[in-house]
DNA sequence: CGGAATCCGGGTGGATACTG
DNA sequence: CAGTATCCACCCGGATTCCG
């Protein structure tokens, strides 16, 4: 179907190479990377489940401290859809002052560590991008 | 600052170690991995690198077929994004019929790479992740 | 072909207050 | 401490129309 971009009819100057499979196998997802944004797409979702990984077990607090600008409605939306997509594990101690914490179910733990990537590119290009961000935010008041 | 997640009270049953770096160097940004978000949030970003990362120089209307589901408005805004921040280039060759066409700059062409292993990701557990999302939509009519 | 512009509904997501 | 509930502004994003 509409995904064989394999007929390159311009040699393309530029190495098309980096992406081995993107393979449709399955109905209603068009690749691989496709699959992955369904289960991470959500505001907050990547630094939860990268959280969540590096700490083991964390409890609500922890994680509302760590991903620090978010807001308490959100942070729970995230968990319950993380929780419901097989991502994350609830724990509810049942003691008074309550205790709660999330872990990763391994196949949450096999997403974070497709994660780690993503995370040390940014590490390595933190300057680039803040040069980019700060051109386009002094040249641009207003807008984005 | 409050990232010092370096103190496992508990020793924690799970392992905790599958993040390297998450080293908080400059201000504004939490982590490695906040950066590279500030950059590829957008519903359709990701999947836009992606296709341009594996066809080379990619035309508008290739891309277009390519994401399918995304509108005009949204696929020109965030290659705008994309481009105002230095991952894509536009091509304009001012000929008539019209013809544009993107391509990855190094920056964004390295940040692809670190795509790769979420395309992995999906692919591999496609199964499980279409499981899951059959058992929630069945019990679950509406919502989500 | 490759957009730009406009309209507009619904969902996202923040702030605040409350609870067990 | 770990949420829940409600209100509400905003902007995301789809549909449509027009342009060079």
């Amino acid at each position: 179907m509409t995904l064989d971009r394999s007929d390159p009819t311009q040699p393309s100057a530029q190495a098309p190479s980096p992406a081995p499979n993107c393979t449709p196998t399955l109905p209603g997802f068009t690749c691989g990377l496709d699959v992955t944004l369904r289960v991470i797409s959500g505001k907050w979702k990547p630094l939860i489940l990268y959280f969540v990984a590096q700490g083991g077990r964390t409890r609500y607090g922890e994680l509302k401290r760590a991903v620090r600008t978010v807001s308490d409605k959100m942070l729970i939306q995230q968990l319950k859809e993380l929780e419901a997509d097989g991502l994350v594990k609830r724990t509810d101690y049942k003691e008074v002052p309550p205790r709660v914490d999330y872990s990763l179910t391994p196949l949450g733990r096999s997403l974070a560590e497709a994660l780690v990537p993503l995370c040390s590119w940014g590490t390595e290009h933190m300057a680039e991008v803040s040069r980019v961000f700060a051109q386009r935010d002094a040249s641009n008041v207003k807008g984005r």
